[in-house]
DNA sequence: GTGAAAGCGCTAACAG
DNA sequence: CTGTTAGCGCTTTCAC
């Protein structure tokens, strides 16, 4: 292991002071052509690299930025996290993902964590936190944006605007003659409620659809809870033709459920996921969803964050367009 | 925006030395309960967190290990990130997430930035790099752990042992009256060339079947390249009554394919993945495939990287088992 | 049981 | 155009 050399190393072997190594390497003010040469050159043989720590203590600014979602192996979150690291990386900014199994104590642990380890932002994906557990992220102003169906104070944010497209899911159901929708919702202790189902029940009474509480069901959104919501609601005497799930995982169980009782999706049931994860369209019969535009809300996160790490100061809020998309499970 | 406040400011309000300070929050050497008190109070009071950078510069460690693979939105490298990371944080680790979009270059990038940012570490799955490629790491004394199908040098691995399952799905071939094997394998430039395809090849002669040459095709993995490679294979005169594939994503653009040539699969082709990533068992007909356990694979890594760090000096290898996952594509 | 002080390697005034 | 120097906030001898 050879010992780590130093700017004070490359300075002293090109024969000039370390600031102007640091000035050669930063651009920051201009050094005469041989000067940099020399440095050049000593740098080279050196294989010298700078040090981002000690850097980043001397500046206050780090090039990290936390990411931290429910759970990064979800393809939703997998396609966000690629896009925003792939996004920052231009800009010299590293993407270090956290996984908070959606739990509350966590994703404050993980919040924390960002301003310990003085990281230049944070994009979060809130499940279980509240409002005020950003406080100390503000104290410390740390840049943050949120994704999420729901505003958490003035914080920047990148949220869906899913109107139009669950209009037209429920004009498709209505279309095939369903009256009779339910959903297989996320867990009621999420944070902000359940915006999707809130926003499905106030346009369902536009078309003249009920969506009554006992077929609202809940759970995580999880394979397993969406197989165990579909049966639940298969068991009630006012028996859904449609239903809704609050994401694609959800919806895949309530398929794998579907296929153990014998019922036929959309024969007997209309399915209708949220997110239009990867696998929505290798599933048979092919999930028909709401698609959320994980790269793009990835995309969209990296460019208010650095909106703010360059002096921006009020919140801004961006909205992107979910689309309804129609495959075969309607 | 709340000023930053440091261990001297702890120090002054709980009338002790900044030394003090430090030595209450390691532990590493004994204070006086009272003094402790007062320590601890003027922290929570000031709620003071350590400044992690200054910690790294003095200490010469940091908490951040990079994970670079080809594409994190890859079911199988999303789980492999969820399960690194879920172990490194006991440690008080946190994973950095790179993809290289199976480029040499951002792979090459990426490695000379871990030794910037003097990372305590970084698990990688190379796609193009050469073995001297990690020669900076090991000059920077860097712990590397390859996740790989072959070694790259002598650098702790952690690896497939394929053979058991890979014979299995031949028998399975085999019992299904198939002779004529063929492979959609990855590109032919990527590092250390593509085991999975030698290793079927060895196995293939023992069970009295070829894979001749006019019967692998390359691509990316991708469904796309999995579309275009099955095509491609379907019009050989000698046409394959079973396609193994370099991985699932493949696969599946595999079986895309087939559907739009109105291929019967398994009826006229048997299928054959390898990972057994999310999606395989949601597909229509679910995926046969070799299985290779992420999340293990990602626990492994996180053992091998805390036993250098606690410091082991020779390198070491460690096997999981793949897997023959029969579903329904063969 | 506690404190003083010397840096870790870099950047950015300030001074020439 | 270049050099000197004072820290950034912490850990860790060394001394008491």
């Amino acid at each position: 292991m050879r010992e780590r050399v130093t700017m004070a190393d490359v300075a002293r072997k090109a024969g000039v002071s370390s600031a102007t190594v640091s000035y050669v390497l930063s651009g920051k003010r201009p050094v005469a052509p041989d000067t940099r040469a020399a440095v050049e050159a000593a740098i080279e043989e050196l294989s010298f690299t700078v040090n981002a720590t000690a850097r980043s203590l001397r500046t206050g600014r780090s090039s990290l930025v936390a990411l931290i979602v429910p759970d990064i192996a979800n393809p939703f979150f997998a396609q966000l996290a690629g896009a925003l690291q792939e996004e920052l990386r231009g800009l010299g900014l590293h993407v270090v993902v956290c996984s908070t199994r959606a739990r509350r104590d966590e994703e404050r642990a993980l919040l924390a964590e960002a301003v310990e380890q003085r990281f230049a932002g944070v994009v979060i994906t809130p499940f279980r936190l509240k409002p005020r557990d950003f406080q100390p992220l503000a104290d410390a102003g740390l840049p943050v944006v949120v994704s999420a169906d729901v505003s958490f104070g003035p914080i920047d944010l990148v949220t869906p605007d899913a109107r139009a497209a669950t209009r037209r899911a429920l004009e498709q159901v209505a279309a095939a003659q369903r009256r009779r929708i339910a959903m297989i919702a996320g867990p009621r202790d999420a944070t902000g409620g359940d915006p999707r189902l809130e926003h499905l029940r106030a346009l369902a009474l536009q078309f003249g659809m009920s969506l009554p509480h006992e077929l609202v069901v809940r759970g995580e959104h999880t394979r397993e809870a969406g197989a165990a919501g579909f049966g639940e609601l298969m068991s009630r005497r006012y028996r859904p033709d449609a239903v809704f799930c609050g994401n694609d995982v959800i919806a895949v169980g309530a398929m794998d459920k579907a296929h153990d009782l014998g019922i036929d999706i959309p024969g007997d049931v209309a399915l209708i996921g949220h997110d239009d994860a990867s696998f929505a369209s290798l599933v048979r019969p092919k999930l028909t969803t709401i698609r959320y535009p994980a790269a793009e809300v990835g995309r969209a996160a990296a460019r208010l964050l650095t909106e703010r790490l360059n002096g921006r100061e009020v919140h801004r809020t961006v909205r992107v367009k979910a689309e309804f998309v129609a495959r075969a499970s309607v």
